[in-house]
DNA sequence: CTGAAAGCGCTAACAG
DNA sequence: CTGTTAGCGCTTTCAG
């Protein structure tokens, strides 16, 4: 209720009501054992009177660096990194971190000030997440000024960091194989090249498991370069002349896309076409149908992140500069309405080819 | 390409190596304008020969606050808090501040630990969105601790603060009235009690309005306390045994859930019924038919809490406390397919009275 | 216009 | 176990 517009109490304050001396105070507050209990219990008092808070900023003035840890995502919009902050910054909270999250906003030139940023604050160890036109200028600065960190999502494997991400083409396999099982034959990818890595390597791991399991089976790719808005005038180009089983979407807004697109030309799903998604999301389970999804393993992802910056933050002192580790995170297959074995007879489809825009 | 495992290069080496003293470099690197011209050439070409850039956190120890914006969200999965976190961070860095982004993930606890954080780091101010279960525990605390700040959505007014958010009660109005030009005489409202304050408002906003307006038009408010793996179920009971011309639902989710529940029900929209839903979103310009809606101008209540906050920061120095301004954003409505006029034949429907869980 | 001196709030090193 | 002494990197004051 009271207010203090008078001047902040500082540690010396404390130590002065306390009778004790700042470094005492600092003690006490770090925890540090070697302090006699009586004057700890005076300490306690005094901080609990003054109301007294340290500066955790200026704590961190004498060491090399502060207990932050940075946090550099290309969005802050999306549910993905949102999920990854949000996780990220309870994690760091425990360890007694602090999380400075920013975004890049898909920017490589606000990525490189960011990672810059960090470096001036003096953070223990920054997770970077790329843009997508990823040429590695966050990840070579980093390199450059000897930063301590970890690459996460959009990346496969570096020479100095740690690098966590989804296991992209694993999943995309695993959804080759169980269209396979379910008889169907003749799958349409759709996805954004914009996107790059992610959906690049979920297209070509899918069309190699395809091929590999099951020769017969066809596999169109509907790939898009431009703008999203076309994106739904493509595909609806693609199914005037073509009726695929099953379309897997390598990329969220494409799932529902497709379905709308089914709907509009009155496409049964699943009856008439089957859908998979990748990247499952809150909305897939209230659809109807329901839809099948890859679910990304989002926390898992920013679970080991985490723990291999944190090793590497601690492990600083220790001195080993181990090899850097590239995990890979499998996801899971979400199973719902959307995914039907395909019918048992199978009409004669004329094959066709197919491109991208 | 260098790495510079040594210590890093402070403002004395800068001074040292320039020839100049500590003082002068601190003044030139603030743009500080009584430096003959000579000495500045000389700081600058030792600071770019150096590499140097200077400390922030430190830089701000000496005053009172750092060059520091505080942002606290009750989540960060959301789109519409990314946005809100995303264009903060733009402002706030044109502004010369650094935005410290932190989510309370909808704990008032949390709230308020994260309210003494940005005390504790003598942040300039900062922007609060309180969590849903607003008891005004965060926004006390900024009080108590003397904080300069602003609230921004989920809030109507402060006696100290000054507040942002959407015209709830404006836009839920202006649905009514379009409603009712479109001869919508049999409307269902539909929200989770549990968004609190935002949802309530719309709903007796729009029945306000709708009475006022258009006496003879129904509206049945079906709001759900539970959690929302229920609201499915409970929509699916009340269309069972009711048939507005038009379903209005009061939170993003709803709308989804309203989609799809029509479709498994066999209900075509909009011509067996229309939708529209409040808060905008990507995939309701893609879903079939695509969704009407009421779009919150995120970018506009930042760009005002923004503003508002630094007008207190720099008016702090001024001295001149005036009152708290209380900031209503109108909403734009997004019409899409979703929405029609009532067919002329209405079909006499038996008065039904409904209520929620 | 400049720089020496005195901090900002805190921690580290080392005598006592 | 404790306090003194020196800073961390920067800004501010104020005499020159």
């Amino acid at each position: 209720m009271t207010n203090q517009p008078t001047k902040r109490a500082s540690i010396h304050d404390v130590a002065r009501s306390a009778g004790v001396s700042a470094a005492t105070v600092s003690k006490v507050l770090r925890g540090v054992t070697t302090v006699k209990a009586a004057n700890a219990e005076k300490v306690h008092a005094a901080v609990e009177a003054m109301g007294y808070k340290m500066d955790p900023l200026a704590a961190g003035l004498r060491q090399t660096t502060r207990k932050i840890i940075g946090l550099i995502v290309p969005d802050l919009e999306s549910e993905f990194f949102g999920k990854i902050a949000a996780r990220l910054e309870i994690l760091a909270e425990e360890a007694g971190y602090s999380l400075s999250i920013v975004s890049s906003h898909e920017s490589e030139a606000r990525e490189e000030r960011l990672v810059e940023r960090m470096h001036v604050w003096r953070v223990a160890g920054t997770i970077l997440a790329p843009v997508r036109s990823e040429r590695g200028a966050g990840t070579q600065l980093m390199k450059s000024l000897s930063m301590t960190g970890a690459l996460i999502d959009r990346v496969v494997s570096d020479d100095i960091y740690d690098t966590v991400a989804v296991d992209n083409a694993g999943a995309s396999a695993k959804v080759a194989r169980l269209l396979a099982e379910k008889g169907h034959r003749y799958v349409t990818l759709i996805g954004l090249n914009e996107v790059s890595r992610n959906v690049r390597t979920r297209a070509s791991a899918f069309k190699q498991e395809a091929q590999t399991i099951c020769p017969d089976m066809r596999v169109d790719v509907l790939m898009i370069d431009e703008r999203e808005d076309n994106f739904r005038a493509h595909l609806s180009d693609y199914l005037d002349a073509n009726h695929p089983s099953v379309v897997f979407s390598l990329f969220q807004k494409g799932t529902l896309i497709a379905l709308s697109e089914f709907r509009r030309r009155g496409l049964r799903c699943p009856q008439d076409v089957s859908l998979v998604g990748f990247d499952d999301t809150e909305w897939m389970q209230v659809t109807y149908p329901a839809v099948s999804a890859v679910v990304q393993p989002i926390s898992k992802l920013a679970d080991h992140a985490f723990h291999r910056l944190l090793a590497r933050i601690e492990g600083q002192r220790g001195g080993t500069n181990s090899a850097s580790i590239c995990h890979l995170e499998p996801c899971s297959l979400q199973l719902r309405e959307s995914l039907v074995e395909v019918p048992p007879v199978l009409p004669a489809e004329q094959p066709q080819v197919i491109q991208g825009a």
